[in-house]
DNA sequence: TCAGAGACTGGCCGATCGGTCAGAAAGTGG
DNA sequence: CCACTTTCTGACCGATCGGCCAGTCTCTGA
């Protein structure tokens, strides 16, 4: 046999168990170290194959970056509505292809974002939440936006739901989310 | 004088600080050094104040917590929608009041909320989340109420707008996220 | 056969982590 | 004045962090 049966690809393997160990614990909670037991090499490999932990976060998180890049530019001509329900099928499918990445994005630390592995992403997010927020800048619309935007993140990460039903799910609750308020319900109080 | 002038309380400014810190750089990202520099003591001063590092995010998070059993207690009589109603309402509350220690909660990573400081959490959010999705087992109203619950918590965190606007339009997003699917507008595709 | 390339590793580095400890400094009451 | 408590600190600890490097394998083509 042409190929090694044990390990097809090293490489592969570390961004994989890579992927699982900074979603679960965390960028900051996971050492190289615990990295490489979990794949079956030595540390020393991990950075053989990559010049730096950053630079392995930034290889996983790359794809679904330039995915979102993709998104934004596409929503760019549409009108307000339609930039709006072509933002939100958009990012529920871009989330699902990459669960433990795009969570990896939004860890709920303020700081993580500007690091230099997400260097040039956050103005694609804000031009998402402008989308969600049908290109408003009410305080309503922007708020249920990023209430949207983090919500959808966070949620996929750790959910063990069927993909279509999930997706089926984001997807309603984002359209209701994203109503222009003055649709909403029983505004009393 | 009979109180110090430069500083009132030295434990209760490393709680601040420290509340600071942790929402902006994560738990594991702030080292208690960060914190001594911050408040202007020395690292061993933190350590006979409190127990441990643990013991710090404990007792920052501990009042957010024990207000969190008590809304989810005076939820348990309540019916459905009136659950759903004042969940709502009482969680955007409880967030707004608790800013940065709810966000620590929710710091995007699974593991996080399983910590020791966090022990016995984990059922109240799972019945405030209940209560959300008007304790329908579906899954899009699951769904729906992990995206709000979560979302809630990691937009507050970082923004600087008033707390009666963003009261408004979180209570908003909330309400219209959390209706029934069934009244889900336009339906297409 | 052997030189070279690619994949990999043990051992080590300085830095920093959370945490400990003996003791200094500053008040307080007798 | 002294004994005592409270508050605080510098020095230090072992562990672990990300990262580096010399060297060891295995495979390949000339």
């Amino acid at each position: 046999m042409l190929v090694p049966m044990v390990r097809v690809n090293t490489r592969d393997e570390i961004l994989r168990v890579a992927a699982e160990q900074f979603a679960h614990t965390g960028y900051k909670g996971t050492s190289l170290q615990d990295i490489a037991a979990e794949v079956g090499c030595s540390k020393a490999t991990l950075l053989y194959h990559f010049a730096s932990k950053d630079a392995i976060l930034a290889e996983l998180t790359a794809p679904a970056a330039s995915e979102l890049a993709e998104l934004v530019a596409a929503l760019e001509p549409l009108d307000d509505d339609a930039a709006q329900a072509a933002a939100i099928e958009g990012f529920v499918d871009l989330v699902l292809r990459h669960r433990r990445e795009a969570a990896l994005v939004y860890s709920g630390i303020p700081k993580f974002i500007t690091e230099p592995a997400f260097a040039g992403l956050l103005p694609h997010t804000e031009a998402l939440c402008a989308a969600f927020a049908g290109r408003s800048a009410a305080v309503a619309a922007c708020v249920a936006a990023e209430v949207v935007l983090t919500g959808i993140v966070t949620v996929v990460i750790d959910t063990d739901r069927d993909a279509a039903e999930l997706r089926a799910a984001l997807i309603g609750v984002a359209r209701r989310a994203l109503l222009s308020p003055s649709d909403s319900p029983h505004d009393k109080d």
